[in-house]
DNA sequence: GTCACTTTCTGACTAACAGTCATTTCACTA
DNA sequence: TAGTGAAATGACTGTTAGTCAGAAAGTGAC
């Protein structure tokens, strides 16, 4: 009978409910200035309930980080389901630019996901149901890159000598570097020394892109890597 | 007469007593487990005293930020006293390993930055002369990379067909994303991907560094550059 | 329809903690 | 040694995360 399903479904509802309203709260007036009360009246509901859906304010936060990884993820499948078309090196700029992107117009999740990894109390981690989404998101986009780097060895684009993972390993944190340091000049962070040097994030960007293409392309691709910025298009949704 | 003077030193050294206490406290618990009455019985005052120093909480966490940040900042003045024995491209180097090293063996602070990074009451920092002395450090480092490239430039084993700042803050970012990954994984932060391919951290930096200096060497230079990581020596403290 | 039982929800309550402020202590001076 | 102001105190307040006993709603059998 349909009966256990509706309710699986209702309370899948409720939750979503509860982030909503979380989300909204929270975008707006940041994670320690918003109170469960205020969630709760936002989500039309009382604050005991809240507790019945999520253990603690954290793990309702991490609800909130993983719906914005799924995002995330839903971007990058999107990039890789036009694989075909593209060269190997091609994909890792496509990558990269999809990340920026996402991360220029969500601020707030993206602020999530820096909550996220400075968290040190690794076991409240382990043990939450988001938190291993958020694992699971981070392994497959990985692996978008590990194969892209493949993609790339094979049709001549990207240096073969490199180890494909360890090489994914070292693009992916360095970008993680550059889309924070581009949130947080989004947010309003601000870098006198930045603001001095007048460098817009177009710029940081296109740099970046220049260096690891110089790093990884082999001399054949080299040429069409560092003309082809403009050209390219990021995924949206 | 010296009695301002003996005034001010006693104040400065209470705010010393009172961040030594904190960071034995907040650096034991974390800084949310960590309550101001702690702090208190841990400096041998008592609670009021600590607001006469420090605006609140998070300040007096800012405070111990700065610590670590000037930390830093004397290690890459140490690298730069011997800046005349290094080509450009080397100076590059021996920042990006220094940096490394003070991550590791100083995951507390990193920490620390971490979570300033990740404030977004960007107005509470702009008041606080704690962060303006991180600012200033910051923008010292920054300056220090930006001069190891003009001297490369000028030596001629960095490419300068790159603008020096706007290459300098590219450096900068990307490695920031190393030096979290790296924190994170010697945090206990479980990256099962990471664990699953079982990279090491040394292993992350030595492909960094590769890359960076295909990207940004001079022909001349790259080979010193893919063999000089074992002989040179990052500044300890 | 109604009764017994389960699931979901409620909101008053508690404990803990950040931050305040009236009062006390203390060093210094005249 | 009495007077003065700076430094320190700790009891107090307000706020909020998280709890729990009980209310409400839903379910299914008869």
């Amino acid at each position: 009978m349909g009966i256990e399903e509706r309710k699986a479904r209702e309370k899948k509802r409720r939750r979503n409910q509860i982030v909503d309203a979380a989300e909204k709260v929270i975008f707006s007036k940041g994670l320690e200035q918003s109170t469960m009360d205020e969630i709760a009246e936002e989500a039309e509901l009382s604050k005991g309930t809240l507790y019945l859906y999520f253990k603690n304010k954290n793990e309702l936060y991490l609800a909130i980080t993983q719906r914005g990884s799924d995002h995330l993820n839903d971007r990058f499948s999107k990039v890789f389901a036009s694989a075909h078309d593209h060269t190997g090196i091609e994909l890792i700029r496509l990558i990269g630019e999809t990340y920026l992107s996402f991360v220029r117009e969500n601020p707030d999740y993206y602020k999530a996901f820096m909550y996220y990894e400075s968290l040190s109390d690794v076991q409240e981690l382990e043990e939450s149901e988001f938190a291993q989404n958020c694992e699971d998101n981070r392994r497959e986009a990985l692996n978008f890159i590990v194969r892209a780097l493949q993609v790339g060895m094979q049709d001549g684009t990207v240096d073969d000598s490199y180890d494909p993972q360890e090489l994914a390993v070292v693009i992916w944190s360095s970008t993680r570097g550059i889309t924070t340091m581009s949130h947080m000049m989004g947010v309003g962070h601000h870098f006198e020394i930045l603001d001095e040097m007048a460098i817009p994030v177009e710029s940081l960007f296109k740099n970046f892109l220049r260096l690891v293409g110089t790093g990884i392309a082999t001399d054949k691709a080299r040429k069409e890597w560092m003309t082809g910025s403009h050209n390219s298009e990021a995924v949206n949704d």
